[in-house]
DNA sequence: AGGAAACTTGACTAAATGGTCAAAATAAAC
DNA sequence: GTTTATTTTGACCATTTAGTCAAGTTTCCT
């Protein structure tokens, strides 16, 4: 189902309800592909549907046979996402150790940063525009689970399992750090040395550092 | 000094060096401080030169007249925002006390967030969307800078003060969660409330749960 | 006051871009 | 193998938008 109520996602005639031939799901996965690509560089307004159409290696027309619009293309893509991004966060298991729980998240959402930094920037991109598109989500779907995950930490802290600290706070900072490194990996390239081999290195040690502030910041006392 | 070694900033002839009369500079002002409103929230593309004259209230030739181009106005934009954002960490002190310095940074650049969202969203866009116009400054001064306080960091860690954690990957963990507040404020503030009055408690919540984990976590053990 | 310099703008141009359309090519169904 | 449905695209259109230009208006200087 789709988190994004949208007024309506001017879906293309064709590929409405029908189910979908080989062709149609091969060329609708490499135009999101591809569309990925380049929305996450370059934003929504800065991305082109020639652009999309030539890295997808077909023509304009043909691409808006499969997305009736960029709009829609767009929020295909985010829509996509969107569910991806929510999982590590939803399996934050009250009656697991709580900084073992808290490591869990934090490793995972830095493995999501590094497997799908496109989608984080896409997301990113979103969220520094204003939301326009998916700002229902946030309000909803995301507060929700935000706050369901609010009440096990302030559990958690009541039972003297963790330090006292705001439990909204506390997952925005670990969205922050995490997601950081997919964000401004150009600026993080720029300071520490480019170089592929150095890349992966970069994310070990950017967990390694994480790790070790959450975890012991978050010890009671 | 600009801080940015763009090929020719194709700068307005007329204000290429004569000293600024009045009105240029009230009408220089007037227009950053419109653009900086257009570009933080649409970023370089989603941004047209006749919004921003339209909110400086001026028409766009005279606006021209003051910039020469769309990127002129963008860059004069970055290099009076990017100043501004390296000073808190120049002033970290290496003969301070360790923790007292890291918790005079952190509130440094929460309040930064608090003061300039706009510059913080500015910037976060640039550097999203590949840093295409500040990219020298990244691997320039940026880096230097680093370097330099990683030094100081990592004396501090020898010394026994403070927790053995990568340099670089402190500061960018301190970017992260403090410019975060500034940048996804839209997120922050549809999870939390919107309301206004609330806006100010957020900083101050997330002002304490930042040093809370950050002062803890980085106790040397 | 009067002339020069600085400032302002309506009307315009050229290029880019989202999207249409009709006709061609290909694949599927029988 | 012929008919039908799906897929593909070249050519086109309408709109948006960065930037120009020439002609005005205001400010400054003496």
């Amino acid at each position: 189902m789709t988190a994004i109520q949208s007024g309506q996602s001017a879906q293309s005639a064709r590929s409405a309800n029908r189910p979908k031939s080989r062709i149609q799901q091969k060329n609708r996965q490499v135009i999101l592909d591809a569309a990925l690509d380049i929305f996450s560089t370059y934003g929504f307004r800065g991305t082109t549907i020639d652009q999309v159409a030539a890295k997808a290696g077909m023509s304009k027309p043909n691409l808006i046979y499969y997305f009736a619009s960029k709009e829609d293309l767009y929020i295909s893509l985010l829509e996509d996402t969107l569910d991806q991004w929510l999982a590590p966060l939803a399996d934050l298991d009250p009656d697991g150790d709580p900084i073992d729980e808290i490591r869990s998240y934090i490793t995972a959402k830095i493995a999501m940063s590094r497997a799908r930094p496109k989608g984080s920037r896409l997301f990113a991109n979103e969220i520094l525009h204003g939301a326009p598109t998916i700002g229902g989500f946030l309000q909803g779907p995301l507060k929700s689970l935000v706050e369901d995950k609010a009440v096990i930490i302030r559990r958690w802290i009541e039972a003297g399992a963790l330090a006292r600290i705001e439990p909204a706070h506390l997952i925005f900072m670990i969205w922050a750090v995490t997601q950081h490194y997919a964000d401004f990996d150009v600026q993080v390239r720029a300071v520490l040395g480019a170089d592929q081999t150095k890349n992966d290195r970069h994310f070990d040690d950017a967990q390694a550092a994480i790790l070790t502030v959450f975890l012991e910041g978050l010890r009671p006392r």
